[in-house]
DNA sequence: CTGCATCCTTATAGATACTG
DNA sequence: CAGTATCTATAAGGATGCAG
């Protein structure tokens, strides 16, 4: 379980192992670049570069680190192909493609409340 | 649209101002703290300290900064009952319950492919 | 109890340059 | 083209103290 879902007076040791390893896991893709990338490649097999064409804003360094993470937690297959220039190709796994029902969600959310979202931030006081 | 779907040669003047908002709300909520905040309320009022208590790890600070955000968004709502102390409350408006089919199923998701990834990260060399 | 402000440490992210 | 490394600027985050 991400969160406690428990009141007792439990400190940090008595975190299970699998728990803090479904936090760390949780932490890695509820970050903006992981599920722009995998909301970016959907079904598709994309170059690094198209990538990069295709997430607005994301930098060289960002695209590399978070694919980095992304293959090392299997959620993402790199593809190298010899060639010159190299040409490397990513691929959502079965694990990652499990999340594009959440990316896709998520920014269908996005647009149903941007209207709201956008009142709310006037009434705030921006 | 939060990532691009076309392949022009547009660039950074060409994103609508609709889109640029939908990235920042994006981000906004693609955020470990916004996301473990929303799961943790559920359906539920909690006060500040009871959420700090249901989210592992949390900072004062951060718990602060992100309900203020979420705030600010219209996601949760905030209630002051005037006593001595304070008591605060804080609920998810039906935006912010929007969200909680995603939060759901990404913890669902977690817990479903934690061995998939522990056996990823370890053939990548951890 | 909650919230804000402060200081301080660490982490993040951009720019640049260099390699295969 | 893709990846790595280095440097630097900025932001994030923890700890603490004080105020309502």
């Amino acid at each position: 379980m991400v969160t406690k879902q428990y009141t007792g007076s439990l400190d940090d040791a008595d975190l299970t192992r699998a728990d803090s390893l479904a936090r760390e896991i949780f932490s890695d893709i509820a970050n903006k670049w992981a599920l722009l990338i995998i909301e970016a490649l959907g079904d598709r097999t994309l170059r690094f570069s198209e990538l990069r064409n295709e997430i607005e804003g994301v930098s060289h360094k960002m695209l590399t680190q978070n694919l980095r993470m992304l293959e090392r937690n299997g959620l993402v297959e790199r593809c190298v192909h010899p060639t010159v220039p190299p040409r490397v190709e990513y691929t959502l796994t079965e694990p990652g493609r499990g999340l594009l029902k959440t990316t896709h969600y998520m920014c269908d959310w996005t647009h149903q409340y941007l209207g709201h979202i956008e009142a709310s931030r006037r009434s705030f006081g921006d």
